[in-house]
DNA sequence: ATCCTAATTTAGTCTAAACTAAATTTTTTA
DNA sequence: TAAAAAATTTAGTTTAGACTAAATTAGGAT
């Protein structure tokens, strides 16, 4: 019987969608232990809990990793839903910057009733993305297409339009939003470095040119427009 | 040390406030029980907690009931700021009426960071009052002063303004809602009924009566026009 | 193939906050 | 003013979810 769930299991199988959905199929349990801030021994405990639920959310066998299952990514999906919806109306609504809202809708994102959640939705008139380009889930849970590519997979010379950059660091934020790195902009990849990989991005709205590492490099994408 | 408080323990605080602001100075660990839900056991078990803080939070000896001390107090209006605020912004910037904003700001008022306090505070132009005519702290948690009194205190005959109504019931909120008797409404005592201590109460504006109850009586409170 | 290291799991503890059942104190009533 | 009833407290459990320390397993380097 799918009882509520707990904000504490949420936050597990939110960060075990993110990790699968970047990093391939499996989250071991150091990866969740080092995003979750816990202790490796906490996230086993957890991890076989949640596996021997019925229904069960995730798929794990001993030392294997861990994968969500269906009712895992459900569960995930709502919460990542809540999380960007936040996210939007926090920006749209309240006037806050796009590096403040990551925070706030990691809490909000749990006190919220389906109620709130359709009414935000509405208001915001039910959009596809929030402020980072991160793709907000339907009301069914279904997730916006979008063909994207890393910028550090980019060919040199290059046009593209920013897809989404990374929520998470408020540093990070605030530094790409001043070079007017968002999603929307469009940009040329001038140039790579061989050895460390270090991008020179033209941003074409301003005619500056902003320098990317690789690690930010892999969490930026891109369309490049068909 | 004034560590964070646990969502729990500001909802003793919470209701401690509100017992002892109608009823009087003391809360009962029976009383306290029945508003939180929870068994006269466990509630004594977290008074005796809460009195032994330092700084304490609850003033309380064994048999004789608890009351907030400076700090119990300021943690409660600082909870209560944050749900009567909340309770305003969702009707006024979402939609909701008055009679659905209770529980979800009874959640929502746990996951309200100083920040998002203040900007909502600010969004609504630093409001007084709620919906139901409830005094909102300041941000240094001064309540706006009100004079009041009980409709079940009015004398038959008189004129008055509405100022606050209960604010927990949603079919009580619905029926006066419907009736027109909210804050602001301009009443006039019609009758009073010996034994029941029934009211009949003239809604000026629609020129339609309302029959009330002496225990909803006592919580609807109005201002006589000094 | 074996050893070493890193990752993971097991086992046992801790805390917050609830519970029930039993004991005690206070209040009410006869 | 004593007995009965109601309120409160004590004592002992339970659950979720964390922890540490110790044991085990897996994988890479020799």
């Amino acid at each position: 019987m799918p009882e509520e769930l707990s904000p504490n299991i949420q936050d597990y199988l939110k960060r075990i969608f993110e990790i699968t959905a970047s990093s391939g199929g499996k989250a071991t349990t150091n990866q969740l232990a080092a995003v979750l801030g816990i202790s490796p021994a906490s996230v086993t405990n957890m991890v076989q809990k949640l596996s021997k639920t019925s229904p069960p959310y995730l798929a794990y066998q001993k030392h294997q990793g861990v994968s969500l299952t269906a009712a895992g990514r459900r569960a995930a999906l709502k919460i990542i839903r809540r999380h960007r919806l936040i996210e939007h109306y926090l920006v749209k609504a309240l006037g806050y910057t796009w590096d403040e809202v990551h925070k706030e809708a990691e809490i909000l994102e749990h006190a919220m009733s389906p109620t709130l959640e359709s009414r935000i939705d509405a208001a915001l008139g039910y959009p596809d993305f929030d402020p980072h380009g991160d793709p907000i889930p339907d009301a069914d849970l279904v997730l916006p297409e979008v063909e994207q590519t890393a910028l550090s997979r980019l060919p040199v010379g290059q046009f593209a339009v920013v897809i989404r950059v990374p929520h998470e660091d408020p540093q990070v934020l605030q530094y790409l939003g001043k070079c007017g790195l968002r999603p929307g902009a469009e940009i040329k990849l001038v140039a790579r470095t061989p050895y460390d990989q270090t991008m020179r991005v033209l941003i074409l709205s301003t005619d500056e040119e902003v320098v990317i590492g690789p690690t930010l490099g892999d969490q930026i994408t891109l369309s490049t427009g068909k």
